[in-house]
DNA sequence: ACGAAATAG
DNA sequence: CGTTCTATTTCGT
């Protein structure tokens, strides 16, 4: 049985085949959250990139450095490898003369000749970091495991196929044909020549495509005489790497073009050398992108895509609950979560059926379309329950953007609707690695003190103020909101960005309608305005950064328009006072958070 | 910012 | 349902 089977193919291999219907991918997220956290607790760097649910590429050249450095060249048979570079106790014993697991190519070739030592130190000390990781993997969480062991993210990838399903294949040197003497080859090439073009990483369907006709469709005698392979279809990466003027410029020409990525030449030229430059990525703290989708036989109908957009929506506000929100570690208040990021886009997307050729056939397209918006911030409220923001998400969001997409009432036929949710702003730091995001994000956690002491204004902001404006003026000051009295404290360069990032997340999650805004400090008791204390942030919606006004910027003409004392109103239900023309954006506020 | 396409598991 | 559902990256406008 395979992947993707047809189910009436997969009854008639296996007819005793129990098939059920739907999934549950809840708890394989979890299993593979959790396998992401294991490992990324070993490495120092922090460097563990998640590919699909069960993949993960690590960067341990800090480990290995490190290790190195502290092998006895006399007694390498007793070594001892460290996993913290802060406590020589944590560790294993290991022979760092023998490698762990398998190797490619198979050690009936002569490995005895003098070909950087170097990197083949290095990549023993990395078999037995694999190994140790495989066998506390298996020990702690009961999984088996594959790993390739290699000098970059392509090559390690590759060569982790050769000994499913649990073994480990370290790619031996020499990687290089000038490093080695005379007319021994470049292992790289001997084990990536021998793959199909398009199961190299990078190499899609496309590309692979567009590859082999080139290398197959030439001249007839290029054709006829087909020396490589049994089947004329088969193009592996020897046969592209000795095509006639092969390289880069070629590659090129057969896979550039519009919408082709840059420079694809020359990377596709990389990769069937085995040379692989791109980082292993950092750790994520959230994704950036929630998605769900449903494929249909048939359709075709206003009534039957609500109901499909209200249960896709229904998933997709589940999962964000299940992915964005996090407990409160809040020791004051009970049970309460907080969102770790905030989608601010929303999208969706439809394949719709392509109409029958007149042949009766259909053409395969596969092409979907797409419209998206900015995400309501109501589904951030936690106080209604998850139908009614489906409901309002449907109705205000999405069927607004499904008649942007199908603006005729039927005559279309989908295959396929997603709703995705996209464009993640992280929420001010969870637990306190960082001494001004706790107190910050503390602070607005409980929206009786942002009521109480922040008020958000839409107010025009006056171009002419954002340049020139010296950051450094204020860079050296904080609030501190927990005191009774405010205080100042020296800030640092980061501390200062990071302070305004929160503030900036937190303003836009509690109005989405933020144009130019202004977070204004007021005295509740007083029901003013208190300008003569603090700075004030004018946070430019699209804007890369938050541009701090100083004291004296806003002494200019522009405020003074404030202290005319127009029309002014109270709002009835929290008292604050603020110019009319904010009422709407200030009463919305209260619409979305109670 | 938005929408499409390619890639991968 | 002419392979499903999900996610990331890159490009053009």
């Amino acid at each position: 049985m395979k992947k993707l089977q047809l189910i009436t193919e997969a009854k008639r291999t296996c007819p005793d085949v129990i098939i059920v219907l739907g999934e549950e991918l809840g708890r394989f997220r979890n299993a593979s959250k959790a396998l992401y956290n294991f490992l990324e607790s070993f490495t120092w760097s922090g460097k563990v990139e998640k590919l699909g649910f069960d993949e993960v590429f690590m960067d341990v050249t800090d480990i290995v450095d490190f290790n190195q450095a502290l092998l006895n060249p006399n007694n390498l048979q007793q070594s001892f490898f460290q996993l913290k570079k802060d406590d020589m106790t944590v560790g294993f014993p290991y022979d760092a003369t023998t490698l762990a697991g398998h190797v490619y190519p198979q050690p009936q070739t002569k490995l005895d000749q003098d070909v950087d030592q170097n990197l083949t130190i290095r990549l023993i000390l990395g078999s037995y970091l694999a190994q140790y990781l495989r066998r506390n993997l298996d020990q702690e969480k009961g999984y088996t495991s594959t790993v390739g062991i290699s000098t970059n993210k392509l090559l390690s990838k590759l060569v982790g196929n050769m000994n499913k399903p649990k073994g480990q294949t370290t790619l031996l040197p020499p990687y290089n044909v000038s490093d080695a003497i005379g007319t021994v080859e470049s292992n790289v090439t001997t084990f990536i020549d021998s793959h199909d073009i398009g199961k190299i990483p990078g190499i899609g369907f496309k590309m692979a495509q567009r590859i082999r006709n080139h290398v197959l469709s030439r001249a007839p005698d290029y054709d006829a005489g087909l020396i490589w392979g049994e089947t004329k279809e088969s193009v592996d990466v020897r046969d592209v790497r000795l095509y006639p003027s092969m390289g880069p410029e070629i590659l090129e020409q057969i896979l550039g073009g519009s919408g082709a990525e840059r420079g694809i030449g020359g990377k596709v030229w990389g990769l069937i050398n085995g040379v692989d430059d791109t980082e292993v990525q950092q750790a994520k703290k959230v994704p950036t992108q929630i998605s769900i989708e449903d494929s249909y036989i048939r359709l075709d109908t206003i009534p039957q895509v609500l109901k499909e957009l209200r249960t896709l929506t229904t998933s997709l506000v589940n999962r964000m609950h299940a992915d964005l929100l996090e407990d409160d570690d809040d020791p004051d208040s009970v049970a309460t979560k907080r969102w770790v990021a905030y989608p601010k886009t929303v999208r969706l997307s439809t394949r719709p059926r392509p109409p029958l050729n007149a042949d009766g056939t259909r053409s395969r397209m596969f092409s979907r379309i797409s419209r998206s918006a900015p995400l309501p911030g109501f589904v951030f409220n936690l106080k209604v329950g998850v139908d009614a923001t489906v409901e309002k998400l449907v109705q205000e969001a999405l069927v607004p953007m499904f008649r942007r997409l199908h603006t005729q009432p039927s005559g279309w036929n989908l295959s396929l609707v997603n709703v995705c949710v996209t464009n993640m702003v992280e929420a001010a730091s969870a637990d306190g690695k960082g001494s001004s995001g706790r107190d910050i994000g503390r602070m607005f956690r409980r929206q009786e003190d942002f009521l109480k002491d922040w008020k958000v204004e839409d107010r025009d902001v006056p171009p002419d103020l954002f340049p020139n404006v010296n950051k450094g003026m204020i860079s050296n000051r904080r609030l501190n909101l927990d005191e009774e009295t405010t205080t100042y404290e020296t800030l640092d360069a980061e501390e200062i960005s990071n302070l305004f990032e929160n503030m900036k997340n937190e303003a836009f999650a509690n109005d989405y309608n933020s144009k130019p805004k202004e977070i204004i400090k007021t005295d509740p008791s007083a029901g003013n305005e208190v300008y003569d204390s603090l700075p004030t942030y004018v946070l430019l919606s699209g804007s890369e950064d938050a541009i701090p006004l100083t004291q004296t910027s806003f002494d200019d003409e522009w405020m003074e328009e404030d202290d005319e004392d127009e029309d002014k109103e109270t709002c009835e239900r929290c008292g604050a006072i603020m110019p009319s023309f904010a009422m709407a954006a200030h009463e919305r506020f209260h619409d979305y958070n109670g």
